[in-house]
DNA sequence: ACCCAGGCGGGCG
DNA sequence: CGCCCGCATGGG
């Protein structure tokens, strides 16, 4: 068990708050730890005040352990200067001081992918669901003992595997009509579509090139530079975000997606990340618009 | 029963 | 272009 000083950072709204780690991680019951599969390898990870222990089995190596986890929870980020840069207003503050600590997690940009292509038109219970049924059918086994406690989990399914697999194949995780984008983008990604090439692009051509993706379009491609290549200038619009830069930006009105991400960019910038998560969690927890 | 969920692609005007 | 509709599924 390894630790690490941690400032501003609070793993449970980090986890729980509907990024990949919610989706495939599992949250330990007193909401301080989570667990996680990163390559082939099970990490736990969890805070005690301002300490956070990790530990690791499977090969990897302590450094890299290390890194993952500062990469992961993005722990090197600024939360002071982000949270002046995005607290200017009453719903922001209120968002923040409720949220202290709340980080944009960066996840692998595939396994980012496959998350939020089954996010599209459905609930956060569902996809967590189809997410957890699709790794235990297509991921692979592992098996670790720690002294007498046998330990289990499945590493995260690869493009390869679920390119095997026919969409009617998907179906029956309960993928529903995504199961042909995801049938389709694991193709891609296995043969011709080039992931990791996308790191090094900027914000505006990295996202063109991932809506050429089948099932990728505005609010998908931009949840994948966010959580998955930690392009922090990403602001995804979905119907909660929309309804809350309505409420509390645009007095009530009725606003095109273009209008609400030029609004964000120009208020936020390369903080717009974080900001658009601590509205889309508060705007949920608030039941904003229903 | 009815409505909605971290939207997208296709078809039409 | 912009707008509108259908889409699988299950929980509230």
């Amino acid at each position: 068990m390894r630790e690490i000083k941690v400032e501003r950072f609070d793993i449970r709204h980090t986890v729980e708050s509907a990024q990949p780690l919610a989706f495939f991680g599992d949250m330990k019951k007193d909401g301080k730890g989570v667990t996680y599969s990163y390559k082939d390898s099970l990490i736990e990870a969890e805070q005690k005040s301002n300490v956070l222990k990790y530990s690791s089995y499977g090969s990897v190596c302590c450094s890299e352990l290390k890194r993952e986890i500062e990469t992961r929870f993005r722990l090197c980020d600024d939360m002071s200067g982000v949270y002046k840069k995005i607290g200017t207003d009453q719903f922001m503050k209120e968002a923040i001081k409720k949220y202290y600590g709340m980080r944009i997690t960066k996840n692998d940009p595939w396994e980012t992918t496959l998350c939020f292509l089954i996010s599209q038109f459905n609930n956060v219970k569902r996809i967590r669901g189809i997410v957890k049924r699709l790794v235990v059918a297509y991921g692979e086994e592992r098996a670790f003992s720690t002294g007498n406690v046998e330990l289990k989990f499945n590493s995260f399914p690869t493009p390869e595997e679920l390119a095997k697999r026919s969409a009617k194949d998907l179906m029956v995780h309960g993928a529903g009509f995504r199961a042909k984008y995801i049938e389709s983008v694991a193709h891609a990604c296995s043969e011709s579509f080039d992931l990791q090439k996308l790191y090094k692009k900027k914000y505006c051509d990295a996202k063109e090139e991932l809506m050429e993706l089948d099932g990728v379009g505005d609010k998908v491609a931009d949840c994948i530079l966010l959580f998955g290549y930690g392009k922090t200038e990403a602001f995804p619009i979905d119907t909660w975000v929309k309804r809350v830069m309505e409420k509390v930006y645009f007095k009530g009105r009725n606003k095109k997606i273009k209008d609400i991400c030029s609004f964000a960019t120009e208020r936020w910038g390369q903080n717009a990340g974080y900001a658009q998560q601590y509205i889309f969690w508060q705007g949920r927890s608030l039941g904003i618009g229903k």
